[in-house]
DNA sequence: AATGAATGAGCCTTCATTCAT
DNA sequence: GATGAATGAAGGCTCATTCAT
């Protein structure tokens, strides 16, 4: 808190004003990180169609962090911790206005619906989607935050959106595309 | 501290007789848990050849958890957060002695070189096998977690492993493959 | 500052233009509230002779707590507190302006002089009367705030307020008040 | 917390080792305080038959004050305050252990009891006798607190005591009290 | 080696008060 | 005269750590 007062240059006071908690803020900041996370995502999944959409959702997702690196550290980390999910449950049993939690899954099921009833995706447990979607990726940020070497991200973008699609993809799908992308 | 002392049963004037403090103890327990699920891994690794090592080394992976999801847990929040590899940093110039920390990554390159060498595991920066093989993994577990439902770890297992497969594979291997595994 | 701020719907500003601070306030609630206690004993005083108005202030006391139990409330616990009789102190010394305190205790003796004179009351050392009279419903009501209950405070009135004037009348007095109430 | 802190000499973790709260230390003073008080005044009940009993009563009460100054100003200002008997109200309902609030009350009345049978004592409401007996005391003490001069205590000693009685005793053994006292 | 009462720095939070608008 | 966001000193309390036994 004093750390944050500091920062902000504001008095504890007014903070208290703003936030009515150490939690309250923390949670603001998580909200607020996650939302401009998902915002970029999004951005990408409505820009295209299949393929190009899966690759797009892991270079948003790298992208992101690479330009939010501190914020996505937070976000990352605040993200696992038990005491804001307990905490959620219990808003969501008060007030229903508030911001779903796990949104950024189920915006994703809802774009691939069409492409899993056409057969162009495989059908796999709902729940495995966005593991292996972004899970890679997530995955490589979590080390990258580290150490912060932006020249390895650059390398690790088009390997883990290939991997993306590869593991999401139809074996038909994945067929025509083995002899489309010689370059593999 | 408190609460680990009613846990243990033992004083506080004994906890702090064998850790020198409660980092050190964060440390210990976050060492063991990860030893753990280590050796867990190791055990799939040397007991199998590439592609069943690849998928032994998710069931493993997964089957760990599931069997320890409190220690889980704790070693996967602990893994991210910042104080404990700031900690380890500091370890690491002052005494060699203290276990290396990403062990996981080095022990799978070691054994994945041979097959990268050979041709049959593509070529990808290094960084990447670790994240691609059981990011997947991690991220469902991560949300399972929370539920812990066991049913659907056991749903997710196959999928999981197939695409780990599906992901370090060199075309040449996954199309012999593609022919095998007719029912996907 | 804030309840009181909720309640009058003022604003934090207004509240400080009208009082120069929370003590001032809460001095001025104080007063305000034992000047209307103060004001309906005195109307029982002046309007009835000796032993009527003994009983008669027992009972204006009584009603009043009745009537104001929120504000009495206030004034029972204000007129103890150390501060305020600290603060009091102070005043004092500063402006001479400024209501005394003890007011009741000097009216009350005012209008005891004569019948104390004429040896129709007991003389007593100055600073017992207020006690004798008024103590034991003091005491009553300092317990009945808590409950609250108005059909206690009816069954109380009568034995009170003799109870007030027999330990104040004069043993000549008193053997004529024998004789005459014979319901005792 | 930080006086009491200085006065006891003790650190602060040490208090609330043995206080879990500010709240339970101020109620642990009042309790240590009134029982102190009740002691005192048990003593004298059953060591006198009922008119001395009940001189003793308010001689034990006003000596108790003279004797411990600043913890009777504690305990009666404590006495009165709300948050204290809320307190009391919520631990009524949880543990049936703890002390009995009211005592004094009731001590008195399992004592008089013989003697309102037998027709010594006036029957009156029984919420009155605590007031009558002692809320004279109650009320000159509490005055007396903000001087404590030590002499007006002794010259108010046995008009109140004698007050107590006076208002207690049934109109015939007052009448046989009138003969027998004839320094009124 | 074990115990657990004691320590005290530092945490989060409150709240009377101020002040620019 | 009114407003209410901003202020910051001070409060209650926690908790990792120590130390006498």
């Amino acid at each position: 808190m004093e750390d944050i007062r500091k920062l902000s240059g504001a008095s504890m006071g007014s903070i208290y004003h703003h936030f009515s908690n150490k939690e309250m803020l923390a949670r603001a900041l998580y909200l607020e990180g996650r939302s401009s996370l998902h915002t970029a995502i999004s951005a990408s999944l409505t820009r295209h169609s299949l393929h190009e959409g899966i690759e797009a959702i892991v270079h948003a997702y790298l992208d992101w962090f690479e330009q939010h690196a501190d914020l996505g550290q937070y976000v990352m980390q605040a993200g696992d911790s038990e005491y804001l999910s307990a905490y959620v449950k219990v808003l969501r049993q008060k007030t229903r206005t508030t911001l779903p939690t796990e949104t950024l899954s189920e915006q994703l099921l809802r774009w691939l619906a069409p492409y899993i009833s056409d057969g162009s995706v495989v059908r796999l447990p709902s729940s495995l989607y966005l593991p292996l979607i972004i899970g890679p990726s997530r995955e490589f940020i979590r080390i990258w935050l580290r150490t912060r070497h932006p020249e390895e991200i650059q390398v690790a973008r088009d390997p883990l959106a290939k991997a993306a699609w590869l593991v999401i993809a139809a074996p038909s799908s994945q067929t025509s595309m083995l002899n489309a992308e010689t370059d593999r």
